[in-house]
DNA sequence: CATGAATGAGGTTTCATTCAT
DNA sequence: GATGAATGAAACCTCATTCAT
């Protein structure tokens, strides 16, 4: 049972105060050591440089989000059937909720202070995520809509909507996490921006 | 008729360059300097200093569209009466369209490249007053709904539904300025964000 | 007339010190800056860096030697002829000489502490300069002894040969420039080392 | 019959590589002890300090040729009669080079990649034990061309010369070591480097 | 024998800014 | 208007070495 070192935790906390405070780029090492009552040495023994010890704060919350979300697509639900009422949406939903909860400080380092950290792409990267699956999902639609088979695509307007949801669903969490400090709060927010996302989808897919 | 010197310009050009490549704090007045081919205390005759001439190049872009906003909010339109399909309002939308056009790498670098800069918090302003308006909007409803005459307030839900619903609104300016490079290209994507927006915000709101 | 400014003359000075005593690698900007009475940032305001300082220190120099060399091998001297006894090769070597001494210092330091500057390489590159002189010199020799019209090479010896040989020559000249502290000195010692070259050369080439 | 740890044994083997690319100065105990799959600690057990981490790949060849070196010189050889193409002389050159090729890894390292260590001035001082020798035997030659007694010098011009021939002799060594990866090679190339130097040395020191 | 945490001084470099001219 | 030398603090990072366990 490996015991991390007390200089380790010090350090990592005082960095999270650091990097919240300052962002990436402007928090100082030489602060952060002096804070922590630590020397540079020390700091760089445990942490290979400023953006490792930037990472060992959000690299692992975000592994577990990422794995939740793969999960997810790499289950072979047809595009039409994801995204809907159904149930185990709603369980991935509160799976990352939960996620986002226990680790709420390093997703808030993670997406308000990440600049210059290289895990600036992180947010973008769900983002892209869903904007796929919102591809596919218009795709199949105006799919069952033709008559002919002729192949169909996206237009340029469609692309840019799918990637606005996209970005939009990404952001409800985001914005939750933000403006709720806990997981009770954010519970009686969601159900309302949920409610807006879909009334939002519907109007601009068309019933049925 | 003031004739802006050779010299402010080229230096205007170049750091327009730098801080959209390198964003605020990475950029380097050295640098800018040099590939203006100026000295840096040519470029202090200029500007006080980092942030004014950051602020050079944001400064009347953000105040022509904060005066959009503010003629339009202090013109005695009642609450309920915004926000809505009335022509006036789509006047507006479009005043500040062109007006984001017009200067688009100028508001490309406010909305992007701004940390540190002292103006990272012209879009929040923005959020708020529209946040402000879907409030009172809100409230309005509520209260023509009330039957006694008691006070009502906005409850936590609401409260974090009208920030949500502002903070899109405003996004979706945003997210048109940075993925349309022409205001033609904005004009055929704007209407179905603006579809979708409405969809959300009536889905929420309720019937009627 | 552009005069030096004092400051970076200051540099200068106690850079060459710094570098002699302790080689590029070992020697400190921050002692160099302290010695000279300057900041840091001074510093880096006339040299790029510390390889730039240490070039400031014997560019030019190395730059006259090349001059000096490049012109006698482009001159259109046939190999036979060059290195010989003749009065024009004298020259050349006094002018390299004179040059050698006039910049003793910059040499020296180019010579002999030069490790880690980007500079190591001069002396081989003249190595490879009389090197490839003396391969053509050795293989005009055996083509003018061969009877046959078949085209001839060096062996693996005669290459080693002509690359010690080369070695000798330019080593010659640092041999001197190192042990003998003024040109007057240099200028006795010199023939005698040419005595041995040649000595060496013509035993070896075989007769006349 | 000490056997020596693993853990020794693949230090010395890593230090070994690092020194050779990096040279003394420029490795690093951390990389080697990395390379190695060694603690620091466990490193400090074995060597004192980097100086000796280095000194124990060099000092055991070094030791090797002083002691053949220091026994040639011992032997009551009269100057005159050392360094000529007496056997004895060829066996001793035979040996140096076997040892050289013994240890070649370890040469190669202590000739070119010395600097910083301690060890730079070996080289040097073989060099001043050959100079030690030419300066006796032309002093003899001197004595025994004087007609009256009266004692004789070297002039600053022979003094030039002796170190010269010394460092020329020892640096066919070096050449050879360096240039010619096996000692057989070595044995090709070494017999025209001989010549050259003798012929030199005959020369300068006049006939016979 | 070996660990590995910790030291602390030192390295080079960059930066926004100032000011006498 | 403009120059350009100079400031000085601060940045990140590396190093050989030590020592309690």
């Amino acid at each position: 049972m490996e015991r991390e070192s007390e200089t380790k935790l010090k350090l990592l906390r005082v960095a999270k105060e650091e990097f919240m405070e300052k962002g990436f780029h402007k928090a100082s090492l030489r602060n952060i050591c002096r804070k922590a009552g630590v020397t540079t040495g020390a700091m760089y023994f445990f942490f290979r440089d400023k953006a490792d010890l930037f990472g060992s704060l959000v690299r692992e919350p975000v592994a577990k989000i990422k794995t939740i979300v793969d999960d997810y697509f790499k289950g072979d639900i047809p595009p039409l059937y994801r995204g809907t009422d159904k149930p185990e949406n709603l369980v991935v939903s509160m799976k990352i909720l939960n996620t986002l909860y226990t680790y709420r400080d390093s997703f808030l380092l993670l997406l308000t202070k990440a600049e210059g950290s290289g895990y600036e792409k992180v947010k973008e990267d769900f983002t892209d995520q869903a904007d796929q699956h919102y591809r596919e999902v218009v795709l199949e639609r105006k799919k069952n809509k033709e008559v002919s088979g002729e192949t169909v695509g996206l237009s340029r307007g469609e692309e840019a909507l799918c990637r606005w949801i996209a970005r939009d669903q990404v952001d409800s969490f985001v914005y939750v996490l933000c403006n709720c400090e806990t997981m009770e709060e954010a519970r009686e927010c969601l159900p309302l921006l949920v409610t807006y996302l879909r009334g939002g989808w519907h109007t601009v897919m068309g019933g049925k």
